[in-house]
DNA sequence: TGTTAGCACTCTTTTTCTTTGAGTGCTAAT
DNA sequence: ATTAGCACTCAAAGAAAAAGAGTGCTAACA
């Protein structure tokens, strides 16, 4: 189990007490700010701690068999262990909730004014690097879901032609194609018609080389010259299925000495695959999981991810890749709201479209 | 000074004698290899020097007087000083020629069928990257000198419009806009015919927001409905011009640990500005830089960069950035080579368009 | 019974001192 | 001009000692 979701589970809670659970969210605040193993006394100096560095003691062995807390060595303090964390996040930590301050903070670096929803996600992965010195992940599943709106092809120079593919989320590719022959306008012209009336609102993930074949097969006289074109197609569909998972910010990673430079660099080069991995299974809407604890690389580093929907399905995710002693309180609100805000901005978009829709149809 | 070439410069040549040189290159050439100063008994037991080890010790004293060699400390061997590196690549090592398969696995590298010198050079560079773990750097200024091919404009939803600029390097990019109403036909035209009229042909460099203004001035009454759309076309002009310079393959540099990781980040977040310095001067084909002699970041390191051509002109540049004990002798040549090799293949392109179209003319 | 003061104990960290050895610079001999 | 020999230097490695943070346990206490 890699996976965490904000609800609270109630299943532990009652091996512990109170003071316990203060004991414990106290460890953990105090292990995030210094990095530094956690001793007794430093607790128990705590103003709402009110019993003696003794009891702390006796109360961190528990939670040390509990599996919460662990020792680097006999003579040091605690350091929370995974399942510590885990609890932390899941139940002890007190969220902050934002300032109205920090919401318009956050809003205003969301481009509301750029019309793709990719744009949108893109400046709050910015928001989240600058304000959070992390690493940022985002995984955008709206190309799949998408379906090409147009296909065109522009001559640009001797067999020389610009193939272009614009979707319905309002992303746009480019490929260049040489070919062997120049097209002559008839050609070029069959071609538009071709893919307007065989491509427009397929759904890109569904665009296989199966349905290029037969594209291809049922193209007649043409096939020989146009081929190439559709190939260049099908690598454009391709290319969107692709560009899912996008990780920035690494320099953020690499400023930190609690992490490890090679891993990072391991983790840069495969990163697409490892995301994916991660992101895949359908967990709640966000998660927060930990290094090295169910495949994911990096060791003592965590990944926050939250998602965005449009629709009721899920159209991306958005997130932060940070060090395990990472102030989870301030990030994991920042990365709710900018995900709450996306998802809102995306179906405002929606009903505006509705309402036009209906105000011309009432026009005409 | 900063820059090196390759030619040999010889006036400190005669301050050193032939042995003196053969030593200093020796001690480079090790210290390339182990990373640690070297001492005068190391290069005695070389087979070439057959000199006691006490001879070579005063002859490092002179090296080290002239300020090519320097120790850490008193009782340590030497380490090359920047200057020692400048004369070793200058005149000392010897560069490796190479072999036929070393030609032809470099040729394999290169994308020859990709069509624009973009992904050419962006294949060299992966090569660099693969081939001497080190980060590459592209210097691409091939856009700044091409001129507009084609300015498109695409409805792609209710107020969505697609920009499409091509130039004829056979680079092309293209922008959303969402405008504030939807165009007629006959205003996409016109915009069509207005952009063919006056962009075709224009340099990228030249298009500043001033020649756009005109435009716009100009436009009549297609001006408020369109000047969006123009304001646009300058974006992309401008995005052209910025994108020139590409660092990649950072990971090669993290893995070393001579080099300073904090200080890889804090280049890596200014290495437009960084790198757009080092090559804007005018310097020989190739040039080697050194880190923190004059202004370059990365402590330690140098970069190695040649010069692509194109028609007399410079049309980008390719290189490493690499530690400061890097193998000169082998990777040089590997950049000579395929800088070369690009330069050519770009001019035959050239060449090969002009025996066409005097074909053509011959069959009109 | 839960809490706490006190204390012995553990184990890292820091400091100090010693040893080792690579490498030099100088001198005198070749 | 070159080299063997030797005293000297200084970082690095090792050993020993001291310091200190923190624990676990016991016994006292409310």
């Amino acid at each position: 189990m890699t996976a965490q979701v904000l609800k609270p589970r109630k299943e532990v809670s009652f091996l512990l007490d109170e003071r316990k659970r203060k004991i414990l969210a106290a460890v953990i605040d105090a292990y995030i700010v210094t990095g530094e193993p956690v001793g007794s006394k430093a607790i128990a100096s705590l103003p709402d701690i009110r019993v003696s560095p003794a009891t702390i003691r006796n109360d961190m062995a528990v939670l040390e068999q509990l599996g919460y807390l662990e020792q680097p060595h006999t003579s040091a303090g605690r350091i929370p262990t995974y399942s510590g964390y885990r609890l932390y996040i899941d139940e002890l930590m007190n969220a902050k909730s934002l300032s109205d301050e920090e919401k318009q903070m956050l809003d205003e670096y969301l481009d509301v004014d750029v019309p793709t929803a990719d744009a949108l996600i893109e400046s709050a992965s910015k928001a989240l690097s600058e304000l959070t010195h992390c690493a940022t992940v985002v995984k955008n599943v709206s190309p799949k879901f998408s379906v090409i709106t147009k296909v065109e092809v522009i001559p640009t120079g001797r067999r020389m032609y610009v193939l272009l593919m614009i979707t319905s989320s309002g992303n746009i590719r480019n490929k260049v194609c040489r070919l062997e022959f120049d097209l002559t306008n008839e050609q070029m012209e069959f071609f538009s018609r071709y893919m307007a009336e065989n491509l427009q609102g397929v759904s890109i993930d569904e665009l296989s080389e199966e349905t290029v074949e037969k594209l291809v097969a049922a193209m007649g006289t043409y096939m020989v010259t146009l081929t190439p074109l559709l190939k260049g197609v099908c690598e454009l569909a391709e290319g969107f299925k692709d560009n899912e998972i996008k990780v920035s910010g690494e320099k953020n990673l690499l400023a930190r000495q609690d992490i490890n430079n090679a891993q990072i660099a391991k983790f840069l080069e495969n990163k697409n695959e490892v995301v994916k991995n991660m992101l895949d299974d359908s967990f709640g809407d966000l998660q927060v999981l930990f290094g090295e604890d169910g495949g994911f690389i990096i060791e003592n580093s965590s990944m926050i991810v939250s998602k965005i929907k449009k629709g009721g399905k899920t159209a991306g995710s958005l997130g932060v890749i940070g060090p395990m002693r990472l102030d989870y309180a301030k990030v994991i609100p920042y990365i709710e709201y900018l995900t709450g805000r996306i998802t809102e901005l995306i179906s405002e978009d929606d009903d505006e479209d509705d309402e036009d829709q209906l105000q011309r149809k009432g026009e005409s």
